[in-house]
DNA sequence: GTTGTTGCAAAGAATTTGCAACATA
DNA sequence: TATGTTGCAAATTCTTTGCAACAAC
């Protein structure tokens, strides 16, 4: 049973070969791809696959938390993500991005949600760079 | 001469009926505004301006550092921010941002890129929960 | 077989651009 | 007056929806 499988079970999707050649694109992608995208890519690969299934399958594993979602100039980013709680760094270049743990986040979060009388639902933190390669 | 001329004057844009009713909408607005949601408005109060016009000039103020912008759900949000770099505290149920200081994130920003061998050009961390009005 | 999924074409929605009329400095 | 600005309409883009054919369970 492969993890790609495990994830659309989980998620409550039936594996179609879509939605399975989309999770495979994603799998060991190291930067976040939007759906316009990976459809060309996907489709340039000979995989068939409507930009329609494309929309709803990263909809669909992001609401899940499979993916996180980014906002790329105007458009949505899509990258698969691991278990637990991360933050990003994301080089601008290459759109490379590299998870960080966040302890130090973690704990900023609820102070300052508590200092400020919010019940805090989500946060969000993300570090933009150049990376080492692309330098 | 008023804060709001400085802006303009700062950015290199001349002192337009339109942009200072931009400008003064946005002064004392707690919560960020979308370009659709601020036009609607200041066409409701009578001000003449045009729905393009609402997105050159809050484009071109987020451009020079007068505002801040968020994504709010696949739209671009804007909103006037100090002049020192900081961070936010969104509630989701009312739209207001509260700005806070982030010393302990920029401490986190700088140690987590220097470990990944990436050169920082920015970041951005936001924190979103309820806030005490709105529970 | 039943029910979820696909994908085309069309609809929607946000944002940008061309360009002639107009306002600012 | 010279140059920047406006705003309408049209064009672009990203994203969603209707619906009939189709695939997974």
């Amino acid at each position: 049973m492969t993890t790609t499988d495990e994830a659309l079970r989980t998620a409550g999707l039936r594996a179609t070969r879509q939605r399975l050649s989309v999770l495979e694109s994603l799998r060991e992608r190291p930067d976040a791809v939007t759906a316009q995208d990976l459809h060309a890519e996907l489709r340039g690969a000979g995989e068939p696959i409507g930009l329609t299934t494309v929309y709803r399958t990263l909809t669909a594993l992001a609401g899940a938390g499979f993916l996180d979602t980014f906002d790329r100039d105007g458009e949505q980013a899509f990258r698969r993500c691991g278990e637990v709680h991360h933050h990003h760094l994301v080089c601008e270049t290459c759109n490379r991005v590299e998870e960080l743990s966040g302890d130090d986040v973690e704990r900023w979060v609820s102070q300052a949600a508590t200092r400020h009388g919010f019940e805090v639902t989500g946060h969000r933190a993300d570090i933009f760079g150049i990376c080492a390669a692309c330098r």
